[in-house]
DNA sequence: TGCCAGGCCGGGT
DNA sequence: ACCCGGCATGGC
């Protein structure tokens, strides 16, 4: 337990690392390369991973056809735009009063520290940034993380309800496990690769859309039994 | 038809 | 420090 990772040529030897290699093969091998995240623009994945908070993407994707129908996916837009006109154009989304509020303050970080300018970010420090947005009110950490790995680039591993589940029915992780603790085991034991930590949160929700990590029933074809 | 979806916050113990 | 209700639409 008190082991650290080993990192040999960038690949850590270790029980934990080669368990995570490994359902990351099988996953790999069941579903092949998800190309994520599906949005055009880093600023689109901001926008979209505040919109797919608790919500299914289908809906999300209704929503931000409807912003850029409207002209509206751009920083300087939605610093411009009222927050009811907002929350009516994101409607699809649900929670849209919330969300649109979220929007709203991730905005007005933007302005704040970056001059409302998306690029300025990308010389940021990676823990530097994680913490800044975190202090966004509506910015918790999954969706920090998912902002952090596929619209900046970054090494943070992404946790989610389905990671969760899948860790637990697996019996790698313990019901009681926190976020923070669930990405360290990640990052601690795999290389920190944005290619891979891209990859695997994707074939997760791969996973947890088509099979068992969804709430119930277990799928008794899970690529993962066995493990 | 009811359950679920790529969370997070705030108030009450 | 936990626990829980609220937030809301659309798909299956």
């Amino acid at each position: 337990m008190n082991l650290r990772p080993v990192n040999r040529e960038g690949i850590p030897d270790h029980p934990v690392s080669r368990q995570l290699l490994d359902i990351y093969e099988r996953l790999f091998s069941a579903f092949g390369p998800q190309h994520w995240w599906p949005g055009d623009t880093p600023f689109e994945v901001c926008v979209g991973a505040i919109l797919t908070q608790n919500t299914n993407w289908k809906n999300v994707e209704k929503a931000i056809s409807n912003l850029k129908k409207h002209g509206l996916l751009s920083p300087v837009a939605l610093n411009e735009i009222p927050l009811e006109n907002l929350a009516a154009r994101i409607r699809p989304a649900g929670y849209y009063n919330l969300k649109a509020g979220r929007l709203k303050a991730f905005i007005s970080m933007l302005f704040e520290h970056f001059d409302g300018k998306l690029e300025s970010i990308f010389d940021v420090k990676t823990d530097v940034l994680r913490t800044l947005l975190l202090s966004v009110k509506g910015i918790g950490p999954e969706t920090a993380d998912s902002m952090l790995l596929y619209a900046f680039e970054r090494p943070s591993f992404v946790v989610d309800a389905y990671t969760m589940r899948m860790l637990i029915r697996h019996d790698l992780i313990d019901e009681e496990a926190d976020y923070d603790q669930v990405r360290d085991m990640f990052m601690d034991y795999l290389p920190r690769d944005v290619r891979l930590y891209n990859e695997y949160h994707a074939l997760i929700v791969r996973l947890g859309k088509e099979l068992c990590a969804r709430r119930s029933p277990r799928c008794p074809a899970c690529p993962l039994e066995g493990l």
